[in-house]
DNA sequence: GAAAATATACGAAACAAATCGTACAAGGGC
DNA sequence: GCCCTTGTACGATTTGTTTCGTATATTTTC
């Protein structure tokens, strides 16, 4: 037998989305183009990864000739599934263990590791405006 | 052609990985007894799985006769490179932003955030003992 | 030490993923 | 309209991953 199809998007796909999130709406050469600086491979190979991700409804296509391939889905919700996958495959579960993870050896420098704390105390804030709380 | 290999462990190969983590060097056996909690495979499977991991050196074999199998490499360094796996393939290679979204999307609660808040300032404190500063 | 139980090796099957080759369609210039 | 360029569709190929079946080796039990 053989494994069973993962529900996130794959590596090639990935990649393809972060250009369509990055650059907007694009064609398959926009995206060919993009790709190039890392990679080498043909035309027809991101426009079939296209065609998988478009039946996947991963991104939409619009009805113009060249074709337009926009992300479907934002940013945000993509990297969240991808964050609480990969706590399920590696830390027990945890997205606390992998934030204690990603803190302690993420190499980030101390100003990166403030602006977190900053946005902690912003959340803090938000959640419990006046006291401090519950649970 | 065909995708280029992972340098990271597989699915399967995490699960396993995750066993011997937990619960030390293990039998094949043992290892399989674990997995059946959530799946139902025959032996052969994670044996086999652990034989092509050991082509990798993922974990280390005994010479004694049931084999026992231990974690070549700690769970602390794995998951640190699959966390900047992920922020490379998903957050423009940037640790911060997959902090961030952690943050914002990963339905921690308030204490374990604190927790998180802790741990930056315990590691100011270390990194910097005196004053505040550099970079 | 032979039978039974357990452990290991090995190859093959089933499927996903990534890439390519080739053929076909559409559009633009003249 | 006809060529040339560009875009699209589709199947085939290659390789990785997971699983299993079967055969062989090793250990244990009596």
């Amino acid at each position: 037998m053989a494994r069973r199809p993962s529900e996130h998007p794959t590596e090639a796909e990935m990649e393809i989305l972060t250009v369509l999130w990055r650059g907007g709406p694009s064609t398959v050469r926009q995206v060919h183009e993009t790709l190039q600086a890392d990679r080498t491979t043909g035309m027809t190979t991101p426009l079939k990864t296209l065609q998988v991700m478009t039946e996947k409804a991963l991104p939409v296509r619009s009805d113009t000739r060249p074709h337009l391939y926009t992300a479907a889905i934002p940013a945000e919700r993509t990297q969240a599934g991808l964050l609480s996958d990969l706590a399920r495959r590696a830390f027990d579960g945890s997205v606390r263990k992998l934030l204690v993870r990603a803190v302690q050896d993420g190499g980030l420098s101390q100003r990166e590791l403030d602006e977190i704390r900053q946005l902690i105390d912003d959340l803090r804030q938000k959640t419990r405006p006046g006291k401090r709380g519950r649970q």
